[in-house]
DNA sequence: ATGCCGGTTGGACCATGGTCCAGGGTCAAG
DNA sequence: CTTGACCCTGGACCATGGTCCAACCGGCAT
């Protein structure tokens, strides 16, 4: 029947030989059967497997929660709700991030639209910007309404 | 005059010991003067600089990307298009990342309004979206649209 | 039998932005 | 003089998702 060898099964799923021991070593695989010579052996199943968790990294979900839903698929006791939580969860962040990013963006738009380009970059509001903070920032009125915005940009935004 | 030792700048500026020394070797910090004793000193300027490295930061600049900015800011002769070059790059990449991110919300939701919770995992509709990959998607009407909006989103949209 | 492709292992390494630790030295207060 | 708080260095370690390496073994063709 169809068994392949660890390439052969790289090479279908379309990652790399060492990705596939890679999530073997994670739990994500289960040790596969092997040949005399200890050549690991995969089957139809293994391949499914692997293209489920691409699948998911596609949808944003981690290693970790491809684990997850993988284990939730496999039981027959679970419920859809626990599948529906992790992906109302993973909602939620991408929302979070969402808003941040676009809050990031908005404040390097407002600066670039203020940089004229063509001065020494003394008069350069964007470094202006990074330059004034936390003190004496009474003034500048345009950008104030940003400041405070700025407060509430929290790290990893674009992490 | 105003010379303070690391942990005062670190505490100074709200970073840790750590991450000034980390500045330091990362090049965005000048090597300090140091006392008879070998510690670090610092002034005004230092605290100012680390102070323009987190404001980048928040902005969703790197830290390889705040060391040219300060590059930037300390010649006389560059302009201020470098900076707005930059700048503009980084909108560019929030722009990517919030499409793609937001692709992966809109996936995400669709799937999560057509999962019912209270059934068996095996009739997940997330599930059976993960499962039916690359083969035999010619049913399922529903998703076909969002398959083909899958096929677009890249890997690294949350990273 | 010789070459070559592909398999095996364990471990190092990549980027990113730090954090933490051991094993010292320094400095001011009590 | 001792205690405690601070500083020094060099290096290990964290997460994430792999990638690459050496050094070796298996299997097939020529």
């Amino acid at each position: 029947m169809g068994n392949f060898k660890i390439g052969e099964l790289a090479a279908a799923a379309g990652v790399g030989r060492d990705t596939i021991r890679y999530y073997e070593r994670m739990g994500l695989l289960r040790e596969p059967a092997r040949t005399a010579a200890g050549y690991r052996l995969y089957d139809a199943t293994d391949l499914e497997r692997v293209n489920f968790i691409r699948s998911a990294q596609e949808l944003g979900f981690t290693l970790e929660q491809a684990r997850k839903l993988l284990a939730l698929r496999a039981s027959d006791t679970a419920h859809a709700q626990a599948v529906l939580d992790i992906t109302l969860a993973k909602i939620a962040d991408a929302e979070a991030r969402l808003e941040r990013l676009s809050d990031i963006r908005d404040m390097l738009r407002m600066l670039a639209d203020e940089c004229p380009g063509e001065v020494p970059v003394s008069d350069c509001p964007i470094l202006a910007f990074l330059t004034a903070r936390r003190k004496d920032q009474q003034h500048n009125k345009k950008l104030q309404a940003a400041q405070d915005e700025r407060s509430s940009l929290a790290k990893g935004v674009l992490s």
